[in-house]
DNA sequence: CTGTTAGCGCATTCAT
DNA sequence: ATGAATGCGCTAACAG
């Protein structure tokens, strides 16, 4: 059923049908009720594609995230998906699978004319290799972006971030106030803008706390291969609080300290990172650094349709979401 | 950059652009190549919108599942992306939160012409109400559907099934052949059709086995607050053997029973449903039936593609995916 | 108040 | 081998 159609059946000139259902003041009540009646009627549903190439614009968002079996971005996209229906817009979600030829495979999917804009967080390998010329072009393009978590400054456009590096040091703070005396750092996936973030925020609360003598960072490769490193690491330096860059790792931490026996959090205590369902449902629960995931993805499209409607292609605001430390077993008696 | 722009620069007509564009043999090879360079030249992506507008076809599938927390229907959603953007199209994901207000919100926003068909696990609450107009409205615009996992065979379309029938009888089965004594079933969203095909898998093998004398169900109404209920559960019944319908759920009886000090699996077999990261990771890890969740996807888009390809909106196959069982430390000493 | 017309970007039929 | 003309479904400027 299209205006065509439906003008035919009423025996009125397609415009006047349009107006009437665009609710326009030139059309008179009578006809206008005429019309919706008619509509409803046959059904009418106005065709999106052709609104779209006539408004020139798409009401959808194209996002692009490195994981999607990763609970934190989930729970952004969670956050983008609820904010972005709610301001009428759609979402098209790409996944880079932390590669950089499947980003640049994405970006040109989304540039050729199906979104008004774009959110992403920037796949490992782009993290690693540096090159952002497919954000570029986008950006050449008058298609805004908004970046999110995993960012690069050289991009200039809205970025919205975790407020990693102040949580990190209040998690290290709780540590250090609480007695621990053999503190260590956990790291894993290195490359990241956010792991080293978070790791400076380690470092930095102990030398601020004149807390000279932490152990030698665990450094994990492969997470998939780690628990007998872990093993290793736990048996050589005895640390009896670890600050972990990351969930999973945070969790296999904890596995390997219940093989072993260690206690926890009376021997051993855990801070993680992301606060997913694998920190809260574990036993023993694991103490986790809550980023706010959803807040972030609201943030991020709110900011985006925002850059849309100003026709803003150049922002280059910094929004930071903050952090919280959520306690569970692990750190607590 | 539009055909008519480049047109004007090259100095020939739209429609020779277009031909060249798409390699038609009409066209010499020379004006052929001119075209192709300046298209590159000057970065000529064709307007997507106008293109479908054209052809009336989008190259786009929506997908509408309950719950993107949930790891299975995740895997699932990596399955139909992967699949789907091999073979051309693009998705658009919509969340119905288990709520059947939203799914039929969601259909509405798929059906005006956004995609070429519709990928849908209905949401708890349309399990609950047989509410399923919304679905018959779709097809009757000639809209291809498949159904998968939650499905209602009251709507006539292709359904991608998981094995959870076999799959739970094979699961019981190895219970009882290794020992076990005293046979439980925990329950949790007794509403769902998969939910429901996984506790006849149950009952039927006991049955079939002559198993008689097993415990009463564990019934979980809220998984949230379970955990009391299944602490009381396990002391009044003292169950060998626990065969849960849902990740979660094994999950949180693992937990108690760590805290319980119960010896898994020497004193309590435990095996659950999806085999997510929790089942995965756990201490001690939990022995799941795998559903093949990307396999589901896969399965799904093929078909919803092949219908789509051969405008057919009245097939009406039914495809199981095989599930497996996968052992790990809550089963194997 | 209603209708005619043009055009969004593209593909395609039909002339030339 | 090339180009003019038409239409996909819709909106809106303009004319009546």
């Amino acid at each position: 059923m299209t205006l065509k159609e439906l003008s035919k059946l009423l025996g009125v000139s397609i415009s006047t049908v349009s107006k009437s259902l665009n609710n326009s003041p030139e059309i008179s009540e009578t006809t206008k009720q005429k019309v919706l009646n008619a509509a409803k009627e046959f059904n009418y549903r106005p065709n999106y594609l052709a609104k779209s190439l006539k408004a020139r614009e798409t009401k959808t968002i194209g996002v692009i995230i490195p994981d999607v079996l990763n609970y934190f971005f989930v729970k952004v996209l969670v956050g983008i998906e609820f904010e972005a229906r709610k301001q009428g817009y759609k979402v098209v979600t790409c996944i880079s699978s932390e590669k950089l030829s499947t980003e640049i495979e994405n970006i040109k999917l989304l540039t050729n004319g199906s979104v008004d804009g774009i959110i992403i967080s920037l796949s490992r390998e782009t993290q690693t290799e540096k090159n952002y010329n497919h954000l570029f072009f986008a950006l050449n393009s008058k298609i805004p972006i908004v970046q999110f978590d995993r960012v690069s400054h050289e991009i200039n456009c809205d970025k919205v971030l975790c407020d990693d590096y102040n949580a990190s040091q209040k998690a290290t703070e709780y540590l250090i106030n609480n007695g621990c005396k053999s503190l260590s750092l956990a790291l894993v996936n290195m490359d990241l803008s956010v792991v080293k973030l978070r790791a400076k925020g380690f470092w930095d609360t102990l030398q601020k706390s004149n807390f000279i003598n932490s152990n030698p960072v665990l450094t994990i490769d492969n997470i998939v291969n780690s628990e007998e490193q872990i093993v290793a690491y736990l048996r050589d330096y005895k640390p009896d609080a670890i600050f972990c860059v990351d969930e999973l790792l945070s969790v296999k931490i904890v596995k390997v300290a219940n093989k072993l026996n260690i206690k926890i959090p009376k021997q051993l205590k855990i801070i993680g990172f992301s606060n997913g369902q694998l920190s809260e449902e574990y036993y023993p629960s694991i103490s986790s650094i809550d980023l706010h995931a959803k807040k972030i993805g609201e943030e991020s499209i709110s900011q985006l349709i925002s850059n849309i409607k100003g026709a803003n292609v150049n922002s280059n605001k910094i929004i930071v979401v903050p952090a919280s430390l959520v306690h569970r077993s692990s750190t607590n008696l």
